[in-house]
DNA sequence: CGTCTATTTGAATGTACTCAAAAGCGGTGG
DNA sequence: CCACCGCTTTTGAGTACATTCAAATAGACG
């Protein structure tokens, strides 16, 4: 199990001990997705927190007209999971697919119950999660009210670095809420920019 | 003291003995704003998390650009405060100013260490408060993404419900994040589509 | 009453969308 | 290996939504 990765993602927050690391380790599952899989479709209860060791996830919701509105991209060690679904096992707003084939490790609810009893530091992992998703929640809402389409854009570069190349640019231009013509005629103005 | 709203409050998410609730009590600290007086401005270290008795607060940014964008409004009932510079003692991103006579009864951030500790109920609202946020967060960017303005403007009124009575006119378009005058013109559209 | 700010109104402009059609690209089967 | 099919991306014209700027009117407060 390639576990490298999530535990030095875990390291960023908190400290454990090889006992403690071995125990969470043992709770963590494997799983391989192929492209255009589903990891959680809308509706079911979200039993599982990923964690994305190689490949992409989106996560995106179908709103009542039919369309889809992309929420955030998980690549590379980032971790996806419907948080309220999660939380209270109530049915899925959010629909989760890979993009990418896609290798994750995830902890059930279950598990993570089992963790936080035993292993009281994941009480304060928790809580960063909830608040670092928080806040950089907070600051794209304000973002999104701020900024123009171009400059949301130049805000996604930023934040995914590089992900513009493997992504489709339907996905794109629906986590930045324009359609897709129009995020295709602000790339064309934005190479002409260029000379 | 008029801690009856705020008992209520947290009885929504936990359940206390009279103990604990006289110790919660004793911690906090009741505190009057004249309308336009600032609980915290922008810059400053977030001290106090703060629940509104009466009046209403604002909390809003300011851009780089030097205009104004309203995040939320807190009438009776809502806790208002930075949670990032409250959580990491940071300077605050927002600021939070009364937009009319406002009574808060408001608890330090050592004084919520001191309850964490000694009543663990308390982690149980702490992470509940968080992931209500969150929850109600993710669907306001998602509606900011899928509706227009004046869908944004019901639903402002659904979850504020009579405060566009209370509030200035370019603090609501700021929220709904279009410039007053077009707030202006949609209300008048609205007027005359009702006859 | 006068001053200051908020709101309304209107015209001109810009930003983003819809619809339609063409071009590009990736995967699949022959 | 190539041809074809379906889906994505590009392009363009016309339209709708929202902004800017300017000026007039209305309200709030001392």
């Amino acid at each position: 199990m390639p576990s490298q990765p999530i535990l030095q993602n875990l390291a960023e927050s908190i400290r454990l001990d090889p006992v403690e690391t071995d125990f969470f380790l043992s709770l963590l599952q494997e799983q391989k997705l192929r492209r255009r899989e589903y990891l959680l479709q809308a509706g079911e209860v979200c039993r599982y927190q990923s964690f994305v060791v190689s490949g992409c996830l989106k996560v995106s919701y179908l709103d009542p007209a039919g369309s889809e509105h992309v929420v955030k991209f998980a690549p590379e060690n980032w971790w996806a999971f419907d948080l309220e679904s999660f939380a209270l096992q109530s049915g899925a707003f959010y629909s989760i697919q890979a993009i990418e084939d896609t290798e994750v490790l995830k902890i059930s609810r279950t598990n993570m119950d089992l963790l936080l009893d035993r292993v009281p530091q994941f009480e304060k992992f928790n809580r960063l999660m909830y608040q670092t998703a928080y806040i950089a929640l907070q600051r794209r809402v304000t973002q999104n009210l701020t900024s123009k389409a171009d400059e949301r854009y130049q805000q996604f570069q930023v934040k995914y670095p590089g992900l513009q190349n493997r992504v489709a640019q339907k996905d794109i231009a629906s986590y930045l809420g324009v359609t897709p013509e129009f995020l295709s005629s602000m790339r064309r103005r934005e190479m002409l920019m260029h000379f």
